[in-house]
DNA sequence: CATTTAAGATTACATGTATCATCTAAATTA
DNA sequence: TAATTTAGATGATACATGTAATCTTAAATG
């Protein structure tokens, strides 16, 4: 069948990135072969290597491009206050139910953060960078580098893992108003700069 | 070499569970293999379905074993007095440097819950049960049931998970500092029981 | 139109996997 | 002490894994 134009390529190449970043977050990174990746992409595992130079350099690229995917919209809004208008709809969003069901889609600090914790190398760095980006998101107006975009973020994340923990709908939303209740503590009492 | 006493046998299974508990930190639950569990435990890869029914029965031992080892200690304080003073202990360990470098020892929900979650079964279970019993020590004297206690654990999971993702020491501290001033946050001013 | 090129398929490889049947020797028990 | 039991070792199974060489065919190039 091959060969095809280059165009294609491209599209092809999306397709792996494509599934690949949404399997990892649904089965995580170890759980999902190579194999795997290429059949949901609607190729065998032979071209693989014709697109990636290893798994490795697959896990840190399909990364990145989850996270693009889920951030780079939050990230064009301009003015400050613009974003803190849409940073309210996506911790809303973020700490619901459909988020929670739905790892495939969702945030990828939170479906493979513990794994490349775990990893050295492309995987790890890339980890660290995404932690950075949406950090940053999460600040509140005023001051950078208070740590209350970090807070914030390790807040969502964990909650959002107790949700999948949990073993009802119920449970998990208790996780969830939790999490909400205390996104807003953070957000109304983090302590001003002193300086 | 067979065979034992049953106190051996003993020792034997104990040996598999804590090799097993820290690797499966340590590692992952699917980058550990059976025979490396064995291997770390001093035995070969055949004994073991002596012991265990099969990997995933493994996999939920050990994690319960992981979680007893860690919290028990805790749960033995009777007074709900004696608890508060122990549980900044607690808190002020989980959000520290060490434990953020030594998954092996570390909290079993925070490197194992985002795996557990994609279980079925037992696994699944018991991470839903140890949530339970770690929100209910993070819990504030007062009133159960309040989601302080889950808004608490979410925190510091999130929170050494990130520490972990970090890729400098000094990045890991502020990821900490920040889980330290937001915990203190919650315990400050979660709102009351209006009732 | 002829030649070259390369995307993806096919196949192969060596290794790792969970599981299990069988073997062994020592502890139990009769 | 003799017979029985069984923990753990050995080895085999059947399959999945990451990687790579090779083949096929159509696109790109001349």
């Amino acid at each position: 069948m091959p060969r095809m134009s280059e165009a294609e390529k491209q599209r092809s190449h999306n397709r792996i990135l494509d599934a690949a970043a949404q399997l990892f977050r649904e089965r995580g990174v170890e759980a999902t072969s190579v194999a795997d990746v290429m059949k949901a992409a609607g190729m065998t595992h032979g071209g693989f290597y014709r697109h990636f130079e290893s798994k490795e350099d697959l896990i840190a690229t399909a990364f990145w491009h989850a996270v693009d995917d889920v951030v780079s919209d939050m990230e064009r809004e301009e003015t400050s206050e613009g974003r803190k208008k849409e940073r309210q709809g996506y911790i809303a969003k973020y700490l619901s139910q459909a988020h929670a069901q739905d790892s495939r889609n969702g945030c990828p600090l939170a479906a493979m953060g513990t794994e490349l914790a775990r990893t050295t190398g492309a995987p790890h760095q890339v980890g660290a960078q995404a932690l950075d980006r949406m950090a940053a998101l999460l600040q509140d107006t005023s001051e950078t580098g208070s740590g209350q975009g970090l807070a914030a973020m390790a807040l969502l994340m964990g909650t959002i893992t107790l949700a999948r923990l949990t073993e009802s709908e119920e449970e998990a939303d208790r996780a969830l108003e939790a999490g909400r209740t205390a996104i807003g503590l953070l957000q109304d009492y983090w302590p001003k700069e002193r300086s």
